[in-house]
DNA sequence: TTCCAACTGTTTTTT
DNA sequence: ACAGTTGGAA
């Protein structure tokens, strides 16, 4: 064994790297160097020769941290890391389901159904049996489905006690009967279907329990009822599981998380020990002190203590502001002046509870001109015009995809309305057919019918072209003969929506390019895995090492990363913790938990703040500070003043104050609060601004013409 | 089919 | 406050 590999370990580290074969728990806290303990235990138990890449079974949440565990695997070991079983627990099942769908009761080409789809997929069933949506409310029934999956659980299992559950339980099984039908597959079920499948099929458990000798899962404490079933049963009685994890960050009980497996993994696979690493290589210790005095007011921990090497560092500044917007100044001059000590702003995050609060936030950056990135919002797969074209895409693939068909059977309107429709779908009901089937019998008569015809033969011809094409051509090819792109060049909103589609074609592009080395390049496999793909990796969500702009995002979002300066805002009573928290089990705990991984997040520097009144649902409230500061030992924190009462005193009292910085850019002639006149509009003031240099768009609140927003390139504005 | 007014629900979110 | 959705009228 080189011992280049193991070198520079500390001993904890080193034994967890290091263990024998045998299940083990690791309790991994925040910044302690999981992800290279994980990482180097599998290129140790490679290189050592215990274990070949094939016998590798690693799983993860997230596709950025299965990636990022493949490319340190790939950095440790000269090996092809293609045939390990590395990935997300949504992406391995997938995998193991696509290998043995005939067995799984699965087509071939099945599609997977992300959560908007699947909401979709619920109101068409809902509709499909006249039920009332106000008496079972989509949403509900789908959280309902959802959660029953995730407990593993099947329609005819569930307990029901009431008729309202008794309904719910039918619509579910009448939901899985609808996805049966279409070929489609929602999240939970990849994995409750694998999870079924195992278990059924004793030969292919026993295949899959004798290749995997070694199962690691990172974030177990994220892991829920369905993860931990479906890796008990790949385990089996002889592989070892690794498991790494941290009670104190879990932070996903709300979306089925069970901590709960911790225990349950400690006494079912029988572990010896529990490593703890409790070394923290990221903070100063007055972080690590705040974080260690705040989690320990948890009653239900596995228990640990962060400590460091490295001094205590600087005091964790505190501020109280009269008001959010006060707030967002007083971070906008930090982060500044943290800018000038030469502070990158990519080394900065600002956190916030919720991500309603990043609006005042994104206000006063823009208008101070820093620049910022928000993470979180729509992703590149989720985007409408990206949703139409992949069910386009979906419908060639497999045409018994009711959801597809509904959503482009009229997009771009052909005259097949809301009338046509119910009469086509009464017709696949009789008769038992999809409403491609359905469609095909010509059943239906007049100009819709003759629309629908045409519908079917242009998804027929799309067929026939594409599987001589190579994938991005056959997109380029639908998007144009589709008449998505006519339809978007139409639409005046419409030019950000063609780039995206462009973009659809040069993702398919790179992902043809990415994946032809293992495949060969057969058209309708690498469609149904490209479609797959957009499905199981929406595109980027999670922030990665962004441009050079002041990062962004929900205390949620920042788990896993790192900043140099954290600002972490909204500290109130009922915001952080959250109102609703305190309503739940243990929720009150799990906003202390998010609170630690906030303030773990800090290298250097942390910045606390609140404020005694904000906008909240369009009124004003007043809070007060969180309980969470309380927590705090005083003696790491330094209060910081709120500025001079002179110049607070001095600013007129008006919504947004002239004397700010630029509207649009620094240097700028314009700026919020200026007063202005249109040759047509008259006189009136800026109230708000948007984009920069050509794309600089500003709202103007006109005297006798209303509000408008203008292009600033164009309008002939003048200063007043 | 398109547009607008009224209405609703606003914690966190990956796959 | 505000964005997203729905229902009705044009």
């Amino acid at each position: 064994m080189p011992p280049s590999l193991l070198h520079g370990l500390n001993p904890e580290q080193l034994a967890a790297v290091t263990l024998p074969h045998e299940s083990a728990l690791i309790l991994a806290g925040a910044g302690s160097g999981k992800t290279r303990v994980l990482t180097t235990r599998i290129a140790y138990l490679i290189q050592s020769g215990q274990s070949g890449p094939s016998n590798i079974f690693a799983v993860t949440f997230t596709n950025k941290a299965a990636k990022e565990m493949l490319t340190r695997i790939a950095a440790m070991l000269p090996i092809n890391t293609r045939g390990m079983w590395v990935g997300t627990f949504h992406g391995l099942a997938n995998r193991m389901l696509r290998a043995h769908h005939r067995e799984a009761g699965l087509q071939a080409l099945f599609q997977i159904l992300d959560s908007a789809d699947q909401l979709g997929a619920v109101k068409r069933l809902l509709k499909a049996l006249n039920i009332d949506a106000e008496k079972y409310p989509p949403k509900q029934l789908q959280h309902f489905i959802n959660g029953a999956k995730e407990q593993g659980l099947r329609a005819h299992m569930i307990e029901a006690f009431d008729p309202y559950t008794r309904r719910q339980q039918e619509l579910y099984a009448a939901y899985d009967e609808q996805c049966q039908r279409e070929g489609v597959v929602d999240f939970a079920e990849l994995l409750l279907r694998c999870y079924e499948l195992l278990q059924r099929d004793a030969h292919l458990r026993h295949h899959y329990q004798e290749r995997f000798s070694h199962v690691l899962v990172d974030e177990f404490q994220d892991t829920n009822q369905l993860q931990y079933l479906w890796l008990k049963l790949l385990a089996g009685e002889r592989a070892a599981v690794f498991a790494v994890g941290d009670d104190d960050q879990s932070i996903y009980a709300f979306r089925g998380a069970r901590v709960g497996n911790m225990a349950d993994f400690e006494r079912d696979f029988q572990v010896r020990q529990i490593i703890r690493l409790e070394q923290n290589y990221r903070s100063h210790g007055n972080i690590l002190d705040a974080a260690n005095a705040l989690i320990h007011h948890n009653q239900s921990r596995l228990g640990k203590n962060l400590w460091t090497a490295e001094g205590s560092g600087e005091p964790i500044r505190l501020f109280e502001a009269s008001s959010d917007f006060e707030e967002a100044a007083f971070i906008v001059d930090e982060a500044k002046a943290l800018q000038r000590e030469g502070v990158l702003l990519s080394n900065m995050a600002l956190l916030y509870r919720s991500n309603a609060q990043s609006r005042i936030l994104e206000h006063a950056l823009f208008n101070a001109g820093i620049p910022y990135r928000v993470y979180g919002g729509l992703r590149f797969f989720e985007r409408q015009e990206i949703k139409h074209a992949l069910a386009y895409l979906r419908l060639v693939a497999n045409p018994d995809d009711d959801g597809a068909m509904l959503r482009v059977i009229n997009f771009p309107t052909r005259g097949i309305g809301v009338r046509s429709l119910e009469q086509l779908q009464e017709i696949a009901r009789q008769e038992n057919l999809s409403l491609w089937r359905a469609a095909q019998l010509g059943r239906m008569g007049g100009k819709a019918g003759t629309s629908i015809s045409a519908f079917i033969a242009l998804i027929d011809a799309l067929r026939e072209t594409c599987s001589s094409l190579p994938l991005p051509e056959q997109i380029d090819h639908m998007l144009e003969h589709s008449g998505l792109v006519a339809h978007y060049k139409a639409e005046k909103e419409g030019a950000e929506r063609l780039e995206n589609l462009n973009e659809l074609i040069n993702a398919a592009a790179g992902f043809v390019l990415e994946h032809s080395a293992d495949q060969a390049d057969a058209s309708p496999d690498m469609l149904a895995a490209f479609l797959t793909h957009a499905s199981l990796e929406a595109g980027e969500h999670q922030a990665a090492a962004g441009q050079e702009a002041l990062q962004l995002m929900t205390v949620h979002a920042a788990k896993g990363l790192e900043f140099h300066a954290v600002f972490i805002s909204g500290l109130e009573e009922g915001l952080f913790p959250h109102e609703n928290a305190a309503q739940e089990r243990d929720g009150l705990e799990e906003e202390r938990r998010l609170m630690y991984v906030a303030i773990t997040r800090a290298r250097r520097r942390l910045y606390l703040s609140f404020a005694d009144s904000r906008m909240l649902h369009g009124q004003l409230r007043y809070g007060i500070a969180s309980r969470f500061l309380d927590e705090l030992p005083t003696a790491l924190l330094k209060r910081l003043n709120r500025a001079a009462p002179s110049r607070v005193a001095e600013e007129p009292v008006m919504p947004f104050s002239p004397g700010k910085r630029a509207a649009t850019e620094p240097g700028s002639a314009w700026h919020i609060g200026q007063a202005v006149t249109h040759p047509k509009f008259g006189p009136g003031i800026i109230i708000n601004s948007e984009g920069r240099g050509t794309d600089a768009r500003v709202q103007v609140s006109f005297s006798h013409s209303g509000v408008k927003w203008l292009a600033l390139e164009y309008a002939r504005l003048e200063a007043a």
